[in-house]
RNA sequence: GUGGUUGUAGCUCAGUCGGCUAGAGCGCCAGAUUGUGGUUCUGGAUGUCGAGGGUUCGAGUCCCUCCAGCCACCCCA
């Protein structure tokens, strides 16, 4: 093409990859503080922060999480020829982790971890391929009382966030196993559970249908299966029945008493008896869950799926060391989380971080601009100046459309006067305030100011 | 990964049967108003029509491939 030099031919089209996204400000603000409030909750707790690499030789990841998992792995080859694969949870880290660390960590061992995990699968609605999960677990402890409080800290959290409509579903996956066992099924117990976990969304005939034709069973063990995992009503209404189907199964029998401790802990710990629902439908697909098991959905949405789930994983690390070393965790789907935020309307968007705006009105005074500033991030304010000694308008219109909330106007008048305008940029109105040495009466009423945007 | 569907300005979208120089609203920039924003008025800029190829005298429009978004399956956060 005779103009493939020009300042169009030759240029790279930006772009990104499929399920990669660029976080703008107004989101990467939303997130952030999602992130800080995931760590002060996880911190209440006594969970310390760990972080490990993204990229894993690929046998520390291989064969953990199920089949599904190991198609979803991101793998290649490094340089050096070695097989790596990037992390797809952060559970599995934490297992190799824990086993490499354990002599010097101690256990038990709490600790929670914020990072970027990739899986190689179809995007769709709050559905990436890579995407940041905000995990907490407890390793070296069997107690019911880490499994207990993997869901008060869920709980604390969503509430924290703002949540006030979920509901976190627990099961504990011996139960199920005890059942298939009763049912002479154990053989088929992954494949029935596949079915079963879809029982909220096909239904029950297309569940039978579907335990049927992958596991051969009658249609009297199915009809056992489904009447199990349909049970309903109240969590002590659905663990009586329980027991009494589960009975004669040792590992059954393990898994309904645990369920009887783990709900009474959950409740007399002060969660809401209608936020913990006890659902002997779900499995979770990881193959690596032994016990409990949880998902969370948000009662209004609860077809974007789980925002938070997790469960207890005691043999995990034994694929990694001869310590018995059992575990139990969830995960936060930050990502997931903020795309159903936004749909429920829940994200008011934010531009700027800074409360206070400086107009750079004075040519001659930027010294005095940039002074102020700094004093008044010394009182603890997010403090911006305008870069350019613009027309007034146009710096207060900046700082409308960025949403800070003050601004802070000082021209040749109010130098004179030994004042400066407090300007709440909601209502309009400012207030003259002296400049004095300590900048007191200004930091007041910026806090002044600021409290009665927070209330409104 | 499979199937369906969509892709036109920063955003939401229109664009007839293939036909002139691709449009609207909102937003953005400038001015009205060189010391006070959000309202109003006036003016202005902005598109490789997702990308590449093909059919055609002629393609935003038809065909193919690819890329991306959404939905379903699968699986999951």
């Amino acid at each position: 093409m005779p103009n493939s030099s020009d300042q169009h031919g030759d240029r790279i089209q930006p772009r990104t990859l499929k399920g990669f996204r660029d976080y703008l400000p107004e989101v990467m603000i939303l997130r952030e503080r999602l992130i800080e409030t995931a760590q002060k909750i996880y911190r209440s707790y006594g969970f310390a922060p760990i972080d490990t690499p993204a990229l894993e030789y690929l046998d520390i990841l291989l064969g953990k999480g199920s089949e599904e998992t190991d198609k979803q792995l991101y793998q290649f080859e490094d340089h050096g020829g070695r097989s790596v694969g990037l992390r797809f949870d952060l559970t599995v880290p934490l297992a190799r982790f824990v086993a490499q660390h354990a002599a010097t960590l101690g256990m038990p061992f709490k600790r929670y971890h914020i990072g970027t995990v990739w899986r190689g699968e179809n995007t769709q609605r709050g559905r990436y391929r890579e995407f940041l999960q905000c995990d907490f677990d407890t390793i070296g402890t069997e107690s019911i009382v880490a499994d207990i409080e993997t869901v008060l800290v869920i709980h604390d959290l969503f509430r924290a966030i703002g949540f006030s409509r979920f509901t976190i579903l627990v099961n504990d996956r011996r139960v199920l196993s005890g059942l298939l066992q009763n049912l002479a099924l154990g053989r088929q117990e992954p494949a029935i559970l596949r079915a079963l976990d879809k029982l909220p969304k096909i239904g029950l005939d297309h569940v039978a249908d579907e335990i049927i034709s992958c596991s051969g069973a009658s249609m009297k063990q199915v009809d056992r299966i489904l009447a199990f995992a349909g049970l309903e009503g109240s969590n002590r209404n659905i663990l009586e029945k329980i027991h009494s189907m589960i009975a004669g199964s040792a590992i059954g029998e393990s898994g309904a008493r645990s369920l009887d401790q783990f709900l009474a802990g959950v409740i007399a710990a002060g969660v809401p008896t209608e936020r913990v629902q006890l659902d002997p439908a779900i499995a979770r697909g990881l193959d690596y869950y032994t016990g409990t098991v949880l998902e969370t959905r948000l009662d209004d949405l609860p077809e974007i799926g789980s925002v938070a789930s997790g469960g207890r994983y005691d043999s995990l690390v034994d694929l990694f060391a001869k310590q018995k070393l059992p575990g139990i965790g969830a995960s936060l789907g930050l990502d997931r989380l903020l795309a159903a935020m936004d749909a429920l309307g829940m994200t008011q968007p934010v531009r700027t971080p800074a409360d206070v705006l400086i107009p750079y009105f004075e040519r001659d005074h930027l010294g005095d601009y940039l002074q102020l500033a700094a004093r008044l991030r010394e009182s603890g304010l997010a403090v911006e100046v305008f870069p350019d000694a613009k027309k007034l308008g146009k710096q207060l219109q900046y700082a409308n459309r960025r949403g800070h909330r003050v601004a802070i106007i000082l021209g040749a008048n109010e130098f004179a006067g030994g004042i400066c305008q407090v300007k709440n940029l909601a209502s309009g109105e400012t207030s003259a305030v002296p400049l004095t040495e300590t900048l007191s009466e200004i930091v007041l009423e910026i806090s002044r100011v600021l409290e009665i945007n927070r209330n409104q």
